[in-house]
DNA sequence: GTAGTTCGGTCGGCGACCGAACTAAGTTCG
DNA sequence: CGAACTTAGTTCGGTCGCCGACCGAACTAC
């Protein structure tokens, strides 16, 4: 039997505690008084919860700051390894975990070799992600440690955590999260790795302070990881921004997908290569693939460069029509080509967008290259798990809940008196 | 200083309170512990809060149900005219107004020219609102009231009520919310029309039952209102779902927007007419536009079918590609043109969307007629003002929020004891 | 030195929930 | 056909998280 949305005190404080930790983690350090201006939560109740933080060593008092003409506040912050993350990168050829502390920072990192068999990959990670937390000396222990986050290609589903199919790792309904879990016994969350890099800008890279975001990736394919109000959209489908297989040429080229004229069929690393060849007009110019192709465009190549333009002038087209139809503001470019590429790429990308989106729009959305480097899906992967302590920044309220802040406008639930 | 989302009693109490009604509506006639067992709520919960509601006359007892081996259940029904609201419809050509209840039915109904300019549409709203309230019978009383939802071309935005900008109606930024409250003394929710029509149908049509739901018409323009988890998506840049200007054709023929390769300019009531006429071979063929077109083609014309399948092929891509990116599954087709020419139309959108869709998800999007007809513009609007009392369909828990029946997973608060 | 301000803590009360016990009104079965 | 059982709904007491009011400590300003 399905179960509505209900209240009860524990949800109460939940929220309330959830808040008192994202007010402390976003404006450490803070004192008590400040919390409560920020949450709109009595002095009392923010007394009363960050004592309960202080017990479990989550926060610690450093301190005191300035007077503003009376008593001196003493200042909060949080224990950024009272908790530990770990996020798993699987990526085609490897597989990296790092271990994360609360604010974000890696503090220790592994790589290995990704192996064939889907049962010595659960092996692989298991090993990594268990030797990643002891080398950097602390126990392994479920309660220390809040989860482990994992990035992987394909579709997830966030229901059961299985991949339901990775092209790249030909891996069709694999269970993932509960192979793992069994293994760690720890909470694991996989997830798309477009998603994770979307996450992990818009945590702490680029897109801080972005109310929603549409995270890039351009590479061996394009993908794209939507994230609304806080939040990964993954769509009834759970694909929401496979942006690479969007049909942007009707009959156009064919695709690895076994259509005709997806983006990544016309602006993938293979298109690239394919289109500078062209203009020089050597079949076998370029035999580096992509990466030589935009070393050449760095060196002035302007068969090369038109090459970039090409695909830039596609995959503007792309972003273009997810902006008109999703009508989302923010968009951060990330991925191998385009991080080697830097703004020969991004720049068509941009004129194109700009050509393309609706007029009344064209202003209004920003277009940034990523900010975190490589270490950003092991960083996205983590927030998954972050999720459940801390409120995404910006987090919308939920359906109805009110922010107390205007508080009005509801009114009509007054008349109903009290219960009993 | 912005707030953040925070608990107090009031919030328990409102959400619990909607949980209620909205079992009720959804599944009444019901009982108590049918309440109970739905939400979750404690059996004494339930008996409190429906005292509440029947001291407001919201709901009422009507008789008893069957014995399932005990004392037969009191049944609860919702009392339709408690509360009432009013749908508006402003098109380019007119203005409608209706009373509408609690449970969607329409109890009265006006239309009147659109006059030109913004203060006369002003004041026959007005008058119109007011004389479908009176005529029926009631009175106009903020209290009876519950708001005024405005259905009208274009985009709005949600935060302060105003038109954007309105191609069809040449507005631009016209605060439609602040001037037809000030006129009316009741709460008026202004929404892009697109977005009403997905609504209504997903509370009372074809829609029902969905998670989400993409609602396109198509007309001279085509336009979509998406609905994810139960609420109108709009985007940080309030334009979602405009699918009429996403570019399918690069560099194709030029659209009213000034840009080229709209899907509109390939696949709305103009481009169906020129298809036709070219495909026929006479310039002046079919005088009387797309009505004419589609006459033709239900009279076996193949000229004109040749045409309707053509923009059905247009249509279908776009929608594959929303499909592809924002990973919807349910889509429902409605507007001037879909609904004139039935499976004629959706037939060829069908099979083109099913081509260009990603293929492991062809299989899973469902693709179907609007079930409501021309009322479902106001039904859709008012529903704007009932989501003050009802809770959407299938509404997917605020953000953190727990629903009760899974429950566990959360775990790490408990650690934390007790406040005080 | 005194008055005023700010910070953080304590205490009592409120109110919404829940579980347990109860009443009410059926059904089932020997 | 009556006792035992079931189910529906109410009442009551208990719990717990929040809030407002008040207080002392610590600091600034004059």
């Amino acid at each position: 039997m399905r179960s509505m949305l209900t209240g009860d005190r524990q949800l109460i404080k939940e929220l309330n505690v959830t808040a008192v930790i994202t007010a402390i983690r976003e404006h450490q350090p803070i004192s008590r008084v400040g919390i409560a201006e920020l949450t709109g939560l009595s002095k009392s109740t923010v007394t009363a919860i960050t004592q309960l933080l202080l017990d479990a060593d989550l926060v610690r008092e450093t301190g005191s700051g300035n007077s503003r003409g009376g008593r001196r506040p003493t200042l909060l912050q949080l224990n950024p390894t009272a908790r530990l993350v770990v996020g798993v990168k699987i990526a085609p050829q490897q597989v990296t975990a790092a271990l994360i502390s609360l604010t974000g920072q890696i503090l220790n990192k592994e790589v290995e070799p990704l192996p064939d068999r889907v049962a010595e990959i659960v092996t692989t990670t298991d090993r990594l992600v268990r030797r990643v937390v002891n080398d950097a000396g602390f126990a392994f222990s479920p309660d220390r440690l809040l989860g482990v986050g994992v990035g992987l290609p394909g579709i997830v589903d966030p229901a059961t955590g299985s991949s339901i199919s990775s092209h790249f790792l030909h891996w069709q309904d694999v269970p993932i999260k509960r192979l793992l879990e069994e293994r760690l016994g720890l909470s694991v969350y996989p997830e798309n790795d477009a998603n994770c890099f979307a996450l992990g800008e818009y945590w702490y890279g680029a897109g801080r302070g972005a109310s929603s975001l549409l995270g890039v990736t351009v590479g061996i394919g394009i993908g794209a990881g939507l994230i609304l109000d806080g939040r990964i959209y993954r769509g009834p489908l759970f694909g929401a921004g496979e942006i690479g297989h969007m049909i942007v040429q009707r009959d156009g080229p064919g695709c690895a997908c076994g259509r005709h004229g997806c983006l990544e069929a016309v602006a993938g690393d293979a298109a690239i290569v394919q289109y500078a060849r062209l203009y020089k007009g050597e079949p076998a110019a370029y035999p580096g693939g992509r990466e030589d192709v935009v070393r050449a465009a760095i060196a002035q190549d302007p068969h090369a460069r038109h090459s970039l333009a090409e695909a830039g002038e596609w995959i503007g087209l792309g972003l273009a029509n997810l902006v008109n139809t999703v009508s989302t503001d923010f968009i951060v470019v990330g991925g191998e080509a385009a991080t080697q590429a830097g703004e020969l790429l991004l720049d068509p990308i941009r004129s194109s967008l700009q050509r393309h989106v609706f007029p009344s729009l064209a202003d209004r959305v920003r277009i940034v290259p990523a900010a975190l480097g490589d270490e950003v899906w092991l960083i996205g992967a983590t927030v998954l798990a972050l999720q459940r302590f801390f409120r995404a920044p910006l987090a919308a309220a939920g359906t109805r809940a009110r922010t107390r802040a205007q508080g009005g406008e509801t009114g009509w639930m007054e008349q109903l008196g009290r219960v009993r």
